[in-house]
DNA sequence: TTGCACTGCGTTATAACATAACATATTAGG
DNA sequence: CCTAATATGTTATGTTATAACGCAGTGCAA
């Protein structure tokens, strides 16, 4: 009754848990295969769609990956935004931005239901050089 | 020198051109092959990479597939508003709200380079249902 | 207890998307 | 002509994701 699965997903969480950054559904598959090597891709396919539909993961549709939300909350949307440098990836909360949005698009009619919205750029760490002037 | 490249070019836009959504890169690849059975998808992939470099045409992350661009503008962001039900897609360019979304995820020292917008929800057409109140 | 439906999970296979690595061809310039 | 530089073709493979089917665990009612 749903219960089965918790093990699963709680080892999905931890694989991320471990990792610094994003990681691809075959490196969680990698991971799990650490503890039972008979897991196949349909199963750690299926934890993550439950994880994500739950709000405890968010996948990165322009990297293909998948990260722990950084954040308490429940099934938010979120701005990511990925240093193409070094790999971080970090997520800010801004509804009042994805709410403006809807609402330039939403002029057509359109009825937004999921913000895709992925900033890539250079974080903070990996830009100091434009720091003077 | 850069010229031969542009016939394939032409027909990868022309494909688009007639198509009434997104293709995937084998969608095109099936419609350059009807012109040149031995095309590869390399040579797909490799016209894709310079139009979107020129603008011309945009990838849509979450689609995993690609669209003429609706407007005119060279080498802009845009917002692309996906319809879940039809597929069908609409560019919406709003310089200011990517701005202001700089801004907010800025403020940790983050330097953008490139927006991933997408929006997913129903368009005007497939929405018919909640007009009246 | 038995039978049954529901749901989650395992397993196999394959589909869909993308790139690496190397060979060949075209052009420009010495 | 020879060579370098770059574009293209070709083959193979890597990566990401899902379809299709069957089995196992659970809850429920006869």
């Amino acid at each position: 009754m749903g219960k089965r699965g918790e093990e699963l997903q709680a080892q999905v969480v931890d694989a991320m848990d471990r990792a610094s950054g994003p990681l691809s559904a075959y490196d969680i598959l990698a991971a799990l295969r650490d503890l039972n090597p008979k897991i196949a891709p349909t199963t750690v396919y299926r934890a993550l769609s439950a994880l994500t539909d739950k709000g405890v993961i968010h996948r990165l549709e322009s990297l293909n990956a998948y990260m722990l939300c950084q954040c308490a909350e429940d099934a938010h949307q979120a701005i990511m935004s990925i240093c193409d440098d070094c790999g971080t990836v970090e997520e800010t909360v801004a509804p009042d931005v994805l709410a403006t949005m809807s609402k330039v698009i939403g002029k057509s009619g359109f009825e937004p239901s999921r913000h895709v919205v992925e900033v890539h750029g250079t974080c903070a760490d990996c830009a100091p050089e434009q720091a003077g002037s």
